[in-house]
DNA sequence: GTGGTCTAGACCACG
DNA sequence: GTGGTCTAGACCACC
C-alpha cells in the first residue's frame, strides 16, 4: 500500500490514490483478497482528509477492483489470471491510444514513437 | 485554421483549441507567417466566448508560437525547420513519457506497448 | 498582503497586483509558506472583480512565485535564499537596463545617473 | 532622422516614434532648426501607417520639440543649450525615479544599482 | 469554501 | 476593426 501523492501534479488526489491502487493491482504487487487499509488510516498516512480516499474507493468498488462490507472493512477482488491480463491489457491501450494519435496528429512517425518507447526503457529511475 | 470542439471530452475549450493549433503549426498544416483569424471570429465560428479563445491565443504566444500585437491582429511565428523538429520531438516526448511510466508500472511490457503503437498505426481512421 | 492600486497610473490592474506581490515576496515582507487569501478575498477587498487578481496570480504562479491548487487555496512558493537573491538582481537588472540606455540614448553621463540614483536614496518617502 | 521600431516590444508605434526623435533632439544628434521629413515619408520609410507617425508629430508639437506650418512642414524648434540641459535632466530624472522606487521596494541597495549602472555603461552596444 | 472555466456583455488604445 | 482589459454574473470539480 506504498502511495505518493505529488500535489502539483494537477492531478486531483483520488484520482492518483486510484490509480496507484490499480497499477498496484494489475502488476500483482497487492495479491487478491489483501485486506486494504480503513480509509480514515490511508487518509491520516497521506495527510489528506478523507473524502478524496473515499472517492477512490468508490470508483476501484465501481471497477470491481475492491470489495466492501460494512463492518469487515475493503478488500482486494480476487481476479482470475486472463481477467487481469485483459483488464491490463486494456489499461494500456487507453493510456496509450489517445496519445499515439496526439503524436501522429503533429506528424511524428511509428519509428520515432517506438524510439521514444525503447529509451524509456532504458532508463531504470521513473520520471519525476 | 479548422477546429473541431467535443464539449464532452471534459478538456477546457481553450485547451482543445491551443493542442488543435500547435499541432497544425508542428505539422506543417498551418504555414509560419500565416496570419490567423481575429479571436472574436474564430469565437464566433466555433459558437463559444472570447476569453478561451484568447487564452489559447496568450498561451500559443508565451510558448512562442504566435506573435500577436494590438491593432495588426496574429500571425503563426516563423520557426526554423530544425526548431519545429525540436519542438514536434519535445512534444512527443512529453506526451508519452508519462504513459509509457504508467504502462510500466501495471506490469506492460515493452513489447506490449510497441505492439499497441503498431496497432495503432495500422488504422487509418483516428479514433473518435 | 497589503496591495495598493492606484487607477490613474494606466497600468493594468493585474500587473499593478502582481508587480506588488513579487515585490513583497522579493523583499521578504511575504514569507515563503504563507498562505494567500482567497482570489474572490482579494477581489473584494481591492473593489475589483475576479479577473484581474486571477490573472495576476496566473502569472505569479507561471513564474514560480506561488503554488495554487483547486480546492485548497494558493500559498507562496518556498525559495533558497540564493534563489530569491538571483530573482531580485534579476529584476532589478530588468527594471533599469531598458532605462539606463534610454537615458544614455539622450547623451545623459554616467554621473548624472548616479547622482539621480543617491538623491533618490536619500529620500526616505516614496515618490507618489 | 534613423528611427527604428520593433514590433515585438509592446510599445506602440507612435512612442517609439516620439521616444528617438525626442532622444535625437535632446542628445544633440538632430540641430535645432532641421526640417523633419513629410510625416508621409516617414511613414513609407517605416512601412506604418500614417497615423503613428501623426500622433508622434503631435505629441512632439504640443511639447514644443517641433514647430509645423501649414505649406511649410515640420521643424526642430529652437532650444537653448541650458533648456536642452533642462529637459534633458528633467527626462532623466522622470525616467529612473520610478524604477529606482521599484528597485528599493524590493530590497535592492544603491550599491547593487550603481553597480548595475556603471555595468550598463561598461558595455558598447546597447541592449536590444 | 477553494480555484477553474465560461458567458455576455462593455470600454479603451492602437492602426 | 484589432487585441487588451475589465465587470458581473454563472456552473463545476475538488477538498
Amino acid at each position: 500500500m506504498d502511495i505518493v501523492l505529488s500535489p502539483s501534479s494537477g492531478k486531483p488526489i483520488y484520482l492518483q490514490i486510484y490509480e496507484q491502487i490499480t497499477a498496484q493491482i494489475l502488476s500483482g504487487k497487492i495479491e487478491p483478497g489483501t485486506r486494504l487499509p480503513p480509509i480514515r488510516t490511508v487518509a491520516l498516512n497521506l495527510r489528506v482528509s478523507v473524502i478524496p480516499v473515499k472517492q477512490a474507493w468508490e470508483q476501484l468498488e465501481r471497477e470491481g477492483f475492491i470489495t466492501t462490507s460494512a463492518g469487515r472493512g475493503t478488500s482486494v477482488a480476487p481476479l482470475a489470471g486472463h481477467e487481469i491480463r485483459t483488464r491490463r491489457s486494456d489499461a494500456a491501450v487507453g493510456i496509450l491510444v489517445r496519445d499515439i494519435a496526439a503524436c501522429r496528429a503533429i506528424g511524428v512517425s511509428r519509428d520515432e514513437i517506438v524510439e521514444i518507447v525503447n529509451q524509456a526503457f532504458n532508463r531504470n529511475t521513473e520520471p519525476e
